[in-house]
DNA sequence: ATTGCAATTGTGCAAGTGTATAGTTACTGA
DNA sequence: TCAGTAACTATACACTTGCACAATTGCAAT
């Protein structure tokens, strides 16, 4: 009469909540918020559902660690993509909207996961601070690295750029990994690094779609 | 012994329907995906929840339906703020954008509206077709927008800078419905005009007050 | 070896979900 | 006035969800 309750191991406490979030992003990111279910994401990482209250307080408290995660690693990898410092103020910029245009950063799964946690946003306050201080650091990044350009030297205007390149980014980015069939691979790449040069007024590049 | 049953009035089928959209738009502005519930969209309609299926297959045809009335209404709205036909192509472009981002375009529970329907988009694939539909609608008023400009007779061009355009609004308007207090009064509409000019090519508006 | 304990499981539950369907009623037209 | 019918209600069902809790078990210390 005891033979069928499944074996297990016992992990410490920081590998079974990172499994634990690793599971519940990547279940997000797959299939939405109604996939991420209490049962599936013990399932994927591979443990019974009441394990997961015996690491957090609730659900929502597991969604929450989850997103501040994610956050984190996208403005890591942000930081990674400027290059080096030694280099010249224009090529690092560039760099950095470019990396943010291709994958890994602009990629169907990952925006499907930010439109997993959509919703949490605009009610969890938890998260929403989360979501504007990842939000503010990267647009500071970027304010810096056009501040850097030679000719701009007023802090109100490099602010205003900022926020104009920040927008323009997201919004290619969101459409990018929302209906990556409706453009041609490079095509928003090159679109974003165009209109930017034109924002922070950088003469025209020279290259293909230069017209 | 019947006097228990609910009273009711007949009505029009294109009224319930309109009724039963505007309380699913109105629940899932409020409270995001987990209040548009069935009988909570029919309590907020005055029906009983049987009259859903009555009008609509399933509740997801009724999210649809109501996905394609709240983008096309967005678009309308813009279109409407770009003036008569004989006003100046300039004059036009511009007063569309502004009216991208200012309320009622950009507004909080419009962007919050718009989380709701995420995460929906990217499983459902009539779904996503609505947002293609409705994304190229948009996109296809200001491309048209572009081409009247003086000196963008290129077709190619067009398209690159109505994608350049939209991804910058997209972006702008979701940041500024996300948060609203990050930004000045009229902070995100003026961005957006000197950065279209930009991007398109028109000179800079010489100061604060566009001319 | 044995004990102690926390990690982990298994079961069950109350609440809520979308949907099916049979019954009831308001309105129409002859 | 009185069927006929489509609009509308009410009830029930099968399923899923998050969560609570007691029972069990792996593991370390003794």
């Amino acid at each position: 009469m005891t033979g069928d309750r499944r074996k297990f191991r016992r992990e410490g406490e920081e590998r079974r909540r990172e499994a634990l979030i690793a599971a519940a992003l990547e279940l997000l990111a797959e299939g939405g918020v109604a996939a991420a279910t209490v049962r599936a994401i013990a399932e994927r990482a591979g443990v019974t559902p009441g394990l997961i209250r015996h690491y957090f307080q609730s659900k929502d408290d597991l969604l929450h660690d989850a997103y501040a995660t994610v956050m984190n690693r996208m403005t890591q990898e942000s930081y990674a993509a400027a290059g080096p410092d030694d280099d010249s103020a224009q090529d690092r910029l560039l760099a950095f909207v470019a990396a943010s245009l291709r994958p890994p950063v602009m990629d169907a799964e990952r925006v499907g996961l930010w439109a997993g946690f959509m919703h949490h946003l605009r009610r969890d306050p938890a998260m929403r601070a989360v979501h504007e201080a990842t939000y503010l650091a990267y647009r500071d990044k970027l304010q810096a690295l056009i501040a850097a350009l030679p000719g701009v030297a007023d802090g109100e205007r490099a602010r205003s750029l900022a926020i104009a390149c920040n927008g323009l980014i997201d919004g290619l980015w969101l459409e990018g990994g929302m209906l990556p069939e409706a453009f041609a691979p490079g095509e928003l790449e090159a679109i974003g690094i165009h209109a930017v040069r034109a924002i922070v007024g950088l003469s025209p590049s020279p290259g293909r779609s230069a017209t």
